[in-house]
DNA sequence: TGGGTCGTAACAGTATTTGTTACGATGGGT
DNA sequence: ACCCATCGTAACAAATACTGTTACGACCCA
C-alpha cells in the first residue's frame, strides 16, 4: 500500500515530548526529537505543525523555544493524530474515470465508495481506541 | 496514504468479468476489461495474475484466450482480493532505525507494531464481511 | 544585541504506482 | 503445419508521493 511512516513518527514525537515533560523540562527541540526518531528535525517540525493545527501541541520561538503538549497525553488518541497528519481516503478510486458506458464502470464508483467509507469508518473507531498515554506505556514496557 | 487503486481495479474486474459470464460467455479478456476500467490492458493482466496466484480467477491462453472466474462471487471476499494485491503493512515504521540508546528510541517499535497488529485485523475482518457479490450487486443498484 | 530555535520554502533522492511498448509463448481453429 | 488472438512478462517511462536536506528569515528571551 506504500504506507507512510508518518503516523508512527508522529506517535514518537509526543511521546517522547511526554516522558522529557515528565522528567521536568519545559520544551523539547525538534533537534532532540529528530535524533531520538533518527531522522532530520525539519521532518519533526513539520509534523508538530500538522498536530499543532491540531490543537495537540503547542511551539514557542525565540531562546528557549521548543514543542510542548496542548493536552494530556491521556486525551490524545492516535485518531487525533491520523487526523491530523493523513490527509487522503485509505484505498482509491480509479486514476481515470472507467467507462460511464459500461454497467460495471458506471456503478462501481459509488458502490467502492459506500464500502470503503464504512471500512474507514471501522478503522478510525479503532485508531480511537488507543491513547498516546497507552502507547508511552507499551514503550516503557519494552524487555530490556 | 498515497493510497492505491488496486483493490478497486480488481474489484472492477472480477465483477465485469462475473457479469460478462451471466451473459453467456466464457472468458473476458484483459483488452475488455481495460476498456471498463479505462487503463491499460497489461495492468488488469498483472492483477488478475495476482488473482490466479490466489485461486480467484484462471486463464486460458491461445486462441479463445482470457479470464474466467475460479470460484463463485459469493464466496469471494474483499479481503482474499486485498490479501492478493496489497502485500506490506497497512503503517510503516521508521525508514532509519530509531536511537536505540533512547528509551523512546528502542521501545516504540514493538509497541506500534503491536497496536498496528490489532488494527489490521480488524480491518481483515471487516473487509472479509463483504463479498465480490455484495459489490456487484451495489454496482448494478446504482441510480440511472 | 546575540544566539538558539521555530517556520517554511525549495530542492534532491528514493520509492511506489501506473502506463506503455515490445515480444515470445500458447494453443485452438483452419 | 500455419495463423492469429491473447496471455505472460520484462523493460522502461511518467507521474506522484514521501523523506531528507539546505537555507534563511522570524521570533524572543537573556
Amino acid at each position: 500500500m506504500s504506507a507512510n511512516s508518518r503516523l508512527t513518527i508522529a506517535a514518537h514525537a509526543l511521546a517522547w515530548i511526554s516522558l522529557y515533560q515528565r522528567q521536568g523540562h519545559e520544551v523539547a527541540t525538534s533537534e532532540q526529537i529528530a535524533a531520538s526518531a533518527n531522522t532530520n528535525p525539519v521532518v519533526i517540525r513539520r509534523l508538530l505543525g500538522e498536530l499543532r493545527k491540531a490543537g495537540l501541541v503547542e511551539s514557542r520561538r525565540g531562546v528557549g523555544a521548543g514543542w510542548s503538549l496542548a493536552r494530556e497525553l491521556e486525551s490524545i488518541t492516535l485518531l487525533d493524530v491520523y487526523e491530523a497528519v493523513e490527509p487522503g481516503p485509505l484505498f482509491a478510486m480509479h486514476r481515470a474515470t472507467p467507462d460511464q458506458g459500461c454497467v460495471v464502470g458506471y456503478g462501481i464508483q459509488p458502490a467502492m465508495q459506500g464500502i470503503y467509507e464504512g471500512i474507514e469508518e471501522t478503522l478510525r473507531r479503532e485508531l480511537a481506541r488507543v491513547t498516546l498515554e497507552d502507547v508511552l506505556r507499551d514503550v516503557l514496557a519494552a524487555p530490556r
